[in-house]
DNA sequence: TTTGTCAATCAGCCCT
DNA sequence: AGGGCTGATTGACAAA
């Protein structure tokens, strides 16, 4: 079992040289890609398997325009003629308590309405509701950008203004990004610890291997921990090309098998 | 210059 | 009360 079956994270681990392509951070980047580098440089790289944009993954889609169900529509529309969420109108927000069904026509409503209506400039806080949030939500995985007609769409679909739905989409992106960050970080850590692991091993082996050149003679110094068979080629490892020569010749090139690597490659 | 996006930050609301 | 979530603001930057 590879440590990408551990983790299931899609991350591939890659050594060798990286080459600069200057990425762009505009537009929503591949998350998980780091900044840029510096040419070509040898490199233990991390990536993201696939391209993991979030807006791409979406298999269901949404018709951004379709009307609303009844319940959905009520709820936007009861919404607009709530009070003004800018307004000093309380921000009731019924609790059932124990009822999964919080009376979203008590939310909030978010109102097309810039000011006040006492004129205070205090900001009184936007609570999409659930269907509202459902369909940005939904709305996002198709697309994590509006253009200017996407965005005018919803706008009018979710009854908010457009710079409303343009922050909400602001938001996610931000905060799918940090979290998408988050994750990378916390997956790097654990493969930070496992080469550690892996390093701490093959410098304990090392020695050992060094205790045994002093301690014994040539043709008994192969332990029987490097006569490994690679799974993938079924050739030993440690042991030359042609065993009539020289049966015990150690291997030019250490056979490196870790979990990381694919044997095959390798090979 | 305009427009769109981003990062950073603020601040209201809700939950524990 | 404090922390988390989330809507909103601001300023910088890039592309057209």
């Amino acid at each position: 079992m590879g440590f990408d079956d551990i983790c299931n994270t899609g991350l591939v681990l890659g050594l060798g040289f990286s080459s600069t392509t200057d990425q762009k951070s505009s537009k929503i980047a591949p998350l998980g890609k780091g900044p840029p580098s510096l040419g070509f440089e040898p490199s233990l790289t991390l990536s993201l398997s696939g391209d993991h944009t979030y807006d791409q993954q979406a298999t269901k889609k949404v018709n951004v325009t379709k009307p609303l169900n009844d319940h959905q529509s009520a709820d936007l529309y009861r919404q607009d003629s709530a009070a003004s969420s800018y307004s000093n109108a309380s921000v009731k927000r019924e609790r059932d308590v124990g009822s999964e069904e919080t009376t979203e026509v008590e939310r909030v409503s978010s109102r097309v309405s810039d000011e006040d209506d006492d004129g205070s400039n205090s900001r009184k806080k936007l609570r999409l509701t659930k269907a509202q949030s459902a369909l940005l939500e939904e709305s996002f995985k198709i697309h994590s950008t509006l253009n200017p007609k996407q965005k005018q769409d919803l706008a009018r679909e979710l009854n908010l203004r457009p710079r409303q739905v343009e922050v909400w989409f602001q938001n996610r992106r931000a905060r799918t990004k940090l979290k998408q960050t988050e994750v990378d970080c916390e997956f790097l850590k654990k493969c930070c610890e496992t080469l550690t692991d892996e390093n701490r091993r093959l410098h304990k082996e090392l020695q050992e291997l060094k205790a045994l050149k002093i301690t014994q003679p040539l043709y008994m110094q192969l332990p029987a921990a490097t006569l490994t068979m690679c799974p993938s080629c079924e050739r030993i490892g440690g042991v030359a090309e042609n065993p009539s020569k020289n049966p015990f010749t150690i291997a030019q090139k250490p056979h490196f098998y870790s979990q990381f690597t694919n044997p095959s490659a390798a090979c």
